[in-house]
DNA sequence: AACGCGGGGCT
DNA sequence: AGCCCAGCGTT
């Protein structure tokens, strides 16, 4: 029941043994309201754990699903990572996004098994040495692996504390982080880990969510900032917007009887690792280069054809791909840089392909 | 401290 | 149609 006239509570003032902690508080709703039967949930083995982790990064729990099944099943554990080509990996990463991480992933069960003996390492400072892995997900995995009381911060921890401590400011500025890193220190339950570091994400993620936040259902409510002095929408602050640039560029579909060339991207930047459609400058001369380059012979008479453009949006810019598509006769595989091959247009479906480049790929089969 | 890196859900 | 996110590595 809710009382009336109670007075706006802070933090600091709730120090009185009758009132539950912070971490109390999300303990005791992460028992009853969290969730509970998450793939990697109700498990203790640190690879399952640490791949959730890094899928987990930068994306929603609903996208993750599927991809950690296949992942597991085609990866049961860290030995047969190591073992595999980095191709397979990125097969099963493709569409996740942040590629980066999947190369990391794959890196780091190398350094495991050479480095470690082979057993995922038991220590925070271990495991956050391994790449991929920062300070937060070292101690998100060896909370739920080994019941280690670290703290954890990503986006949904520093949103609710904002809004509960009433912490003003863009929460992605380095001095706005480094005062939060001191608060989840503090707040961090020394018991219950598991259930406390689980709250937490949970709340951010289905609570105290970005727009409209469901306070009524908060355990945090009544000791929260924002909440009772009406600043809900004011916290977190917003960060300075910056205009996104836009960019455009040209991609070649060489179509070589029911096949078309696809070309694997430079290790970092955009796509990192992905096979993809070669990528030239929208000014690029699309014939010499296909012959200089590629090594194909063109089907006499037939000019490069422009296919539909596709847009693609990016968090920090915008992309225009202008495709080209260009029939071939005959290829010269021998000739051709390495790097480069075939693929069958029927299997475009399930490979590793960037989503706009598969977008482009699947327009042309109908 | 700022930037690069994807794709999708939410409003 | 924007806005932002279960971050981390690089510069």
């Amino acid at each position: 029941m809710i009382k009336k006239h109670r007075p706006v509570t802070t933090p600091h003032l709730r120090q009185n043994a009758a009132m539950p902690s912070f971490s109390e508080n999300i303990v005791r709703w992460q028992k009853q309201s969290g969730r509970h039967d998450l793939p990697w949930q109700n498990t203790r083995d640190p690879y399952r754990i640490w791949v959730s982790e890094i899928m987990l990064q930068q994306t929603q729990v609903s996208a993750v699903i599927g991809y950690y099944a296949r992942f597991l099943a085609r990866f049961p554990h860290i030995a047969s990572l190591a073992a595999a080509p980095i191709d397979d990996v990125m097969q099963h990463w493709a569409g996740l996004g942040y590629y980066a991480r999947a190369r990391n992933l794959h890196k780091a069960a190398v350094t495991i098994v050479e480095q470690f003996g082979g057993v995922f390492p038991r220590t925070h400072e271990d495991v956050w040495s391994l790449p991929g892995i920062g300070r937060s997900t070292a101690a998100a995995i060896c909370a739920f692996a080994y019941g280690e009381p670290l703290a954890i911060l990503d986006g949904n921890v520093k949103r609710v504390f904002a809004r509960n401590f009433g912490i003003e400011g863009d929460i992605r500025a380095k001095a706005i982080e480094d005062a939060m890193w001191l608060i989840a220190e503090r707040e961090v339950s020394k018991k219950q880990i598991e259930a406390y570091t689980q709250g937490l994400m949970d709340l951010g993620a289905t609570i105290c969510t970005r727009g409209t936040p469901s306070c009524l259902l908060c355990p945090l409510r009544d000791g929260c900032v924002a909440y009772n002095e009406g600043r809900i929408a004011d916290l977190p602050g917003k960060s300075p917007k910056k205009e996104t640039p836009h960019r455009q560029t040209k991609m070649l579909v060489l179509i070589s009887a029911n096949e078309v060339l696809i070309e694997r991207r430079p290790p970092t930047g955009i796509w990192g690792g992905l096979w993809s459609l070669p990528e030239v400058a929208v000014e690029a001369d699309v014939m010499a280069i296909t012959k200089a380059k590629y090594r194909v012979t063109l089907s006499k008479g037939r000019r490069p054809r422009p296919l539909p453009e596709v847009e693609h949006g990016f968090t920090h810019y915008s992309l225009t791909i202008y495709p080209m598509e260009i029939a071939v006769a005959k290829r010269n595989d021998h000739l051709a840089e390495p790097g480069v091959m075939w693929l069958n247009l029927d299997d475009i479906a399930g490979a590793a392909l960037p989503a706009p480049v598969k977008k482009i790929l699947q327009r042309l089969t109908g």
